[in-house]
DNA sequence: ATTTAACCGAGACGGTACGTCCCGTCTTTAC
DNA sequence: GTAAAGACGGGACGTACCGTCTCGGTTAAAT
């Protein structure tokens, strides 16, 4: 026996414009545009509406999480493979829109919202499992795992977000190569 | 022959105390701060007088690193030793305030004024800088030294701005030395 | 032959809520504060409800009015006994809160809602009323009772609403006897 | 030698474009359209600079109230004149809009706005002011003025603001005359 | 010493966005 | 059909900055 009335949340119609829109906000024009203000005229759904739902530019962020997971790939048992697809799948996710400008929004974001902060956090640790999931497979111990990641991921990261270029995805795969030979996981 | 009258340019005075002014804030509450109405709130100097000298949040940034440079030392002409103590000093960098902030600070105006964007890869550019020096004094190729330094300092870079976590020192320590290996720049 | 189904109409406890909350609301907040809005939180009957029943501030004041009349005496025969006795109960009344602060509520929400305004009439009229009926009973002609109800209440009424003073009682009194004398309804 | 900086202050323009419209405003639509955001879609004058200079209803009246005084005359010496004259002022004043809709917008101002109620009564007080002052000039005391006064003019301000009737002229001449023979002012 | 250009402070002004509150209408659900 | 709960569009509120501007008074160099 449930309570009388109408049940809370926003129509699904009004979720749907709304996050739709959000993310193609937080794309072309970055974290900054995604205010209520913002969302209101781009939608045409009114501000009052996008107050209820969506009060901060936080409750937008998560949700948009929430809607657009990172898909991900099994593991294929052979480390080498699925480590150089993982580092293509990276590169062309940092060069893409829906991530790399997704990533870059966040880090914005998480200037202004220390609460936001973690939801970085959070979305480059989904970035980089992958590849701990691989290694994972393969056996390596963690401790190994953090630093194969870390040497192989990090610069790309760097490039894209820091220094505005192209990530250096050959170097990346040689760097995936001598891991491997150092973790003697490849026979020479 | 110079025209007469008082010449061009903000007082001493005025700069030193909005300029000052300007890093606390930064370090404080973020680039987002750095707006004339807050330089006036916190320095007493009239908000006229900070659009007329610094109109943009990107001119005071832009004036903030060139009054504030990162000291840098000289290649010893022991390259392991050089590298190794550009670890440690990048290390601290990222963990105190004063450059740590100023990235996260720059990263996030990048993300408001793309005009800004430049300001921090100079920045970026700028912290691995002694990196490349001590490299080159040691006759490393352009190319190999790109990647000795993008392996070092990439993962520090993101375990400091994008994870949150302290930079992790021990590991980059580690690779130095792998990377020196491979270089064969020591004996074994 | 009636219609099957419920019949229309709130409830008597709503009704009775809604209103003694109103009547609550008026006298300590003023008209303005006569919201469905506010009627809903004080009572806690639902907004929906409210709306359904008294679509308007009007309604509500009406509601009141018919409520919670003006009790009124029967003239005994002796107009002076009469006319004293009512200069006492208006002046009470204009002091007291639920007339006076009904009739200025009433003046204020007249101000706002043109409709209103009949009401607030009609309320000064009831007020006025005894007198009017007191020197009925004495056969006092049409003309002559407008005048002399005019001369007695009248400054009771602007020393109340306007002036935000005590009624002048001892004047009032005084006027009442000049006003039977000049109508020679009193033996010097 | 003056403080540095413009002078504080609207600009005559301002002033006189917004206080023109609150007046047309006060008497056309009634006290509750003197807000702000009111006076801005009316004068084209920002939002902003209304809520600057006057940032709520109660200043915009004090203000209309400072630029509109009531013009007065002086007391010619016979008594009777003086007060038929000022009994026919009163009863035009409040038939006309600027001074009867002005004490309607102010009595309703005063409901939602306590600080608005002294206005109020100094307006008040300001039109019975030369009632007053023609009967001290007559040598009459103060208590038996007051009461004479009041006699005279409440019936008055109850019809046209209590009643919404025109005002009964006649009534008041007649009033009039009857306070002076009580007084033994006028030679039968 | 005068000129003269620029400084600096104070503040008006038109804007825009903010976040909140309430309005009135409606839809959905339970009784 | 009553009642409750709440979504939704709309609008005003009062606040805070923004960037531009217009004033005054001051200061420092060049004449």
């Amino acid at each position: 026996m449930t309570r009388p009335g109408r049940p809370a949340g926003p129509t699904d119609d009004t979720t749907t414009t709304v996050l739709t829109a959000a993310l193609e906000l937080l794309l072309t024009e970055g974290a900054a545009a995604l205010t209520p203000q913002r969302l209101h005229t781009v939608t045409g759904v009114s501000r009052s509406t996008v107050y209820r739902h969506w009060p901060t530019p936080y409750a937008v962020l998560a949700a948009l999480i929430d809607v657009a997971p990172l898909p991900s790939q099994e593991p294929t048992g052979d480390v080498a493979a699925d480590l150089h697809r993982e580092v293509d799948l990276l590169c062309n996710r940092l060069r893409d829109k829906p991530v790399g400008g997704f990533l870059q929004a966040l880090i914005a974001a998480a200037s202004l919202d220390p609460a936001t902060a973690e939801l970085r956090r959070r979305y480059v640790g989904d970035l980089l499992a992958p590849f701990h999931h691989a290694l994972r497979a393969a056996g390596v111990a963690r401790r190994d795992r953090e630093d194969a990641v870390a040497a192989i991921a990090s610069p790309l990261l760097v490039e894209a977000l820091l220094l505005d270029r192209p990530a250096g995805r050959t170097r990346a795969h040689r760097t995936a190569d001598e891991v491997l030979a150092k973790l003697e996981l490849v026979r020479a």
